[in-house]
DNA sequence: ATAAAGTATCTCAGCGCTAAGCTACTTGCA
DNA sequence: TGCAAGTAGCTTAGCGCTGAGATACTTTAT
């Protein structure tokens, strides 16, 4: 019934009695956890030839809307990384030819990046194996306690400013 | 009462409404969770010339036993980082003079690393500052919510094999 | 005693990201 | 109308990590 998380915080109180450690025994865990799961996420997306950035930008276009299209911002706000980043990744899908990008009717400044019908494919082929993928992650706990978790989640992200755009 | 990872669910139900995503309702917040506290730790430790790196193996050493002391394989296992990651870690704190490396005296393959009387000063001044970053972050949850939190998040962990060592 | 296997650490090329700064276009305001 | 401010996207130097491999030492088995 202990994790490691449970040895740092027995030994936070043995050297440090003077503070109270139990916030890392929410955020400690959590992001041990995120590491186990981007570990064992990336397993799967290399059997695709695929890396979590570019899964994340073809899965992103892929269930924005029908026509499979985003701007680079969009794209950007998405994935929380920068517009520099977004550039790079967009550099490789399209040289694998998995996107295309396009100059906005609209916008001079703009670009639309669109999932090619090969980009379709892969990201279609590979989702259901994901999301296999992650159930299994989450196969120690019971139904209702992962509503339970989702929940708590859901909570403090909003209470950080989370939103849903 | 939706944060981002709602509309994301939302999208995947409608554009493929034969794949349960609830999976990501988890790993996704969880995901997302774990970049916004990263993000705001950081910037705490840019206050004291730090980076969530170096932190840690500070953090690591001041906690694990009165001398300060542990070898690089210790380190490796209590960070999740491969062993030349600690090695460069290890090259920047020693070039402060916040760590030394020291020849094992039992093993002639190992190395001994110790807090300096100047990383233990650094570290005992910005660890209260970080837990009480740590803090804030949680501070959308109550206590009890914090609590059974952190249980649902240690029986995850327990169930992928996650170890007290 | 010795060879083979295992272990601890380090080195380094390659990768993706950030931060800063650039260009080009659009918007708002006098 | 014209100019300043704002916005979209791209470029690039620098950074820390991984993965592969090297070195040096220890343990195991014969």
């Amino acid at each position: 019934m202990a994790d490691h998380v449970d040895l740092v915080l027995e030994q936070w109180r043995a050297r440090r009695p003077d503070i109270d450690p139990s916030p890392m025994g929410v955020i400690g865990r959590l992001s041990r956890l995120s590491a186990l799961f981007d570990a064992e996420l990336r397993r799967n997306f290399a059997k695709y030839e695929l890396d979590r950035a570019s899964f994340d930008v073809l899965a992103t276009l892929r269930r924005s809307n029908a026509e499979h299209s985003l701007t680079p911002a969009g794209l950007m706000h998405s994935s929380m990384v920068t517009s520099g980043a977004i550039s790079q990744r967009l550099d490789r899908l399209e040289a694998r030819g998995l996107v295309t990008r396009a100059p906005s009717e609209t916008d001079g400044r703009g670009v639309q990046v669109t999932l090619t019908a090969k980009g379709l494919k892969l990201i279609d082929k590979v989702l259901p194996t994901h999301v296999d993928t992650e159930a299994r992650l989450l196969a120690g706990l019971s139904a209702a306690e992962r509503d339970q978790l989702a929940g708590l989640l859901r909570t403090l992200l909003e209470s950080l400013g989370d939103k849903r755009d």
